[in-house]
DNA sequence: CTGTTAGCGCTTTCAA
DNA sequence: TTGAAAGCGCTAACAG
């Protein structure tokens, strides 16, 4: 096995004849460094037949501050939703010259603050809040901090407010003529920071119309349980029913058939996701997505515009969730 | 805001009255070097207090290899079994001391190539096969190369066999007395590497029974699609169907429902994964799960393993694949 | 047992 | 327009 060293810049710098700064210049594309065009092409293909690429680390030790963007998972479990941001989040951040990279959020492991000191990240972009002291250490040390979804009220969002979310939800069943809407909220106390928002949502907009409060369930993801919920529902004369996301959307389903009850007819359910089973359900489930592409975009563009003091663009909230109809409600 | 500098090793030194060597040999555990009770913990306080951690980074140059894990992610959709992998990988490697990180992967991106010559991870792991050469230039530059998932037959398994699943899920069939048996085949071209191996593993089973060979079919995520496949298994007098993935098996039973089947009386049907949604299906979809805390831990210990040039350990297969009864077969 | 020293590969003044 | 040189923070010989 051939122990290749590593290139470095110096084996380009020697191929081309020149200096490992004039390597970093024409490299990097140092403004106000001038190269000559005839250098230039000699570096750039002694670069490329040496298959040089700049180590990480050193970049990062000497000017303290990598190319990578760090995504900090929560630890609750994730649906595809958070799967395709990602992949969106990572293209566009590509685009950008920066690297995403994901850390699992994993419960008992080694604290965030541990992370972020090593890596060294431009940015942090991260499922829950952090303490304004983290906050601010993290700044301090040079990173643009971004915490993504849960952030409510304080200006500009991240990414889509969940209450809008939430309000689709209740002004699609409301169109459709009901006026007694209930709530089915997950059975996992982790995600309260996502349902909390969209089940304000589903109360405002419910509100707006001056109708009565929606009247919340916290449905198990278990047929029979979610059976039971129903039947509550059914004797405070609800008429539908917004759930958290599909998966408990998928569940009222379930409560529906198991206690005899057809939907719509004497149920309407809607979710939110628009994960692959949503629409081989029965029947299939109405639902409200969210455009992941754009949020991405959006998010790459923040991150991109805090490192720069810039400021960021605004998120077309209202275009990118939109209710995709089908006979659940 | 206080613009607070980097607290490096030289700063504990100060504090710790000691020199900079002192403080590594101390935060390392350097083998084969001994440090007074006095000293040592004299450094650990001073680090403690001044809330030191190193620089990954500098600490990457120095020795020439992190203690970052990258993980590449395939560029085709992740389900949540993926997560949960991942998420029982990181803690498990955090356990070692080394850190999982994850590159989504989206089309069209910056070459792997360049991401890891750039991160200098300690080790990868890959849903996809390395080219030899690959291989070669990683190992070569001191990456611990591990393919991941879809390595077949060369020895060791990094994870579960997916041949293994397949046979699972007709053994299931066949021993409820089915003897001709269909196989539900994804639409989408990416998880071929995934699928192959399950329906080999399906053929193996029937080829080990004397039963005739599955037929296979592709079935898109698609209710009235769906339907068109079941009635042709229908008319070839198929019975029980082993779907690649839960979702293809929510086609299969979203196209029994479209074509006036009975599940499992007129078609069978068992998939694989257990997502949520499969216990909320009607009916209540029996699916063959593989137990990821295992296998998270098993790919933790062989990175390591492959780290410290000792042989991996031998992953109990058999044992963590199990199917979950539910009613549709 | 602890300190001195020499870089790891890169960027970036400062001179030439 | 290019080169020389000084480190970024850390580890690992080698001395003391």
């Amino acid at each position: 096995m051939p122990d290749t060293k590593r290139v470095t810049s110096a084996d380009v710098a020697r191929l081309a004849g020149v200096s490992r700064a004039t390597v970093s210049y024409v490299l990097n594309d140092t403004p106000r460094q001038t190269i000559s065009a005839g250098t230039r092409t000699r570096v750039l293909d002694a670069a490329a037949r040496l298959g040089y690429s700049p180590s990480a680390a050193a970049r990062t030790l000497r000017t303290g501050r990598s190319d990578v963007v760090l995504c900090l998972l929560p630890d609750w479990p994730i649906g595809p939703e958070v799967g395709s941001l990602l992949g969106n989040l990572s293209a566009a951040l590509t685009r950008h010259g920066l690297t995403l990279v994901v850390h699992p959020g994993s419960r008992g492991e080694r604290p965030v603050a541990e992370l972020w000191k090593a890596i060294t990240p431009a940015a942090v972009i991260s499922y829950t809040e952090f303490t304004d002291a983290e906050a601010a250490a993290m700044r301090s040390a040079g990173v643009a901090v971004v915490v993504a979804v849960p952030r409510r009220g304080r200006g500009r969002e991240l990414a889509v407010p969940q209450e809008l979310v939430g309000r689709r939800q209740a002004e699609h069943l409301v169109a459709a003529g009901h006026t007694r809407l209930g709530y089915a909220y997950p059975d996992d106390q982790r995600v309260r920071f996502f349902a909390e928002p969209r089940l304000a949502g589903v109360r405002a907009a419910c509100a707006a119309r001056r109708l009565p409060t929606p009247v919340g369930l916290t449905v198990p993801l278990d047929p029979s349980a979610a059976a039971d919920c129903v039947r509550r529902w059914q004797s405070t004369e609800v008429t539908a029913v917004c759930a958290y996301n599909d998966e408990v959307a998928l569940a009222v389903l379930a409560g529906a058939r198991t206690a005899g009850l057809s939907v719509p007819g004497d149920l309407a359910v809607i979710g939110v996701d628009d994960i692959p089973p949503a629409r081989l359900a029965a029947p299939p489930l109405t639902t409200v997505t969210t455009d992941q592409a754009v949020v991405g975009a959006h998010l790459a563009a923040t991150v991109v515009a805090a490192m720069s003091g810039r400021s960021a663009p605004e998120l077309p909230a209202a275009d990118i969730v939109r209710v995709v109809p089908r006979d659940s409600a």
